[in-house]
DNA sequence: CCCTGAACCTGACCGC
DNA sequence: TGCGGTCAGGTTCAGG
């Protein structure tokens, strides 16, 4: 479920429940997750939570000794429940409060990741790597000119790459692509410096809107209180195959791009 | 360095 | 109902 704006949504939504209150114990029902969740995730117990962070998909929970950096993966969900609430499926880590409440990291596929570090988050192998915010100033036109020349992969995969820029999922590729008249299968280095702003600015766009709307709900995504994200009435061409293109009503396409998913209309992208 | 495909997992859905 | 195949919002890693 989560790319960017589904992160940050989580984000806003968990951080008043949590921002400052103390952690009075940690369960670890499963920690088989994409790297096994580490013995000194302890070591917030006795601790409180002093910041709510995002970078790119992941969230930091800034503690007084360390960092919790969690990844929700394909699957992961993270919400704020109250005392006598029973466990869940999937219900692998719950962070317990003096207040009674709890955060609870749910997850079927387990692709997720709960890490913790006493260093410099910002510099843990995971995120040191990181490509600009998209909503930054850092993440502009001239910028992803640059870094795509001579690169023959195709757009849409370049693009999700999170080296390249942070957060853009499958998902919002495709609509980006779309509203920028961009195929995806276009190889990145053949994007000229027109396209390449088109783009970027589509790419802003299509992510500020999804915060919005409160993220796309595919399935079962809920937010931290639970309430479904909207954006997915939004979905220019994502999951629409053979549905009629929104400007010039021909059939959206689908076909398989690095093993994902990808949809576009062949008459408006190219 | 660049690029591709596999891997990690569970569950929903579709056709037979 | 059951069974097998396909697909799903992400990311790292191995190998050519």
């Amino acid at each position: 479920m989560p790319e960017l704006p589904e992160v940050e949504t989580t984000r806003r939504g968990i951080e008043p429940h949590i921002l400052k209150h103390g952690v009075a114990g940690v369960v670890v029902r499963n920690a088989q997750l994409r790297w096994p969740v580490p013995e000194t995730i302890h070591s917030i117990v006795g601790d409180h939570i002093a910041a709510v962070k995002r970078r790119g998909k992941y969230l930091l929970l800034g503690m007084t000794q360390g960092t919790v950096i969690m990844h929700l993966g394909m699957s992961g969900s993270l919400r704020v429940c109250g005392k006598a609430e029973p466990y869940r499926k999937h219900d692998h880590f719950i962070c317990c409060f003096e207040t009674g409440k709890s955060l609870r990291f749910h997850d079927p596929r387990r692709f997720g990741a709960i890490l913790w570090t006493t260093e410099e988050p910002y510099e843990h192998p995971l995120l040191a790597e990181l490509g600009p915010e998209p909503l930054s100033a850092k993440f502009h036109a001239e910028y992803l000119y640059r870094v795509t020349r001579n690169r023959r992969m195709p757009i849409k995969s370049f693009i999700m790459n999170s080296h390249v820029v942070v957060g853009v999922g499958n998902i919002y590729a495709n609509e980006a692509l779309f509203m920028a008249s961009i195929r995806p299968g276009r190889a990145a280095g053949r994007l000229t410096k027109a396209e390449s702003e088109q783009f970027v600015g589509a790419i802003k766009r299509v992510l500020k809107k999804a915060i919005q709307e409160g993220g796309t709900t595919l399935r079962d995504f809920l937010n931290a209180e639970g309430n479904p994200g909207y954006f997915v009435q939004s979905l220019q061409v994502y999951g629409r195959d053979g549905a009629p293109c929104q400007q010039c009503h021909r059939p959206i396409k689908r076909k398989m791009i690095a093993q994902r998913a990808s949809y576009y209309c062949p008459a408006c992208q190219t």
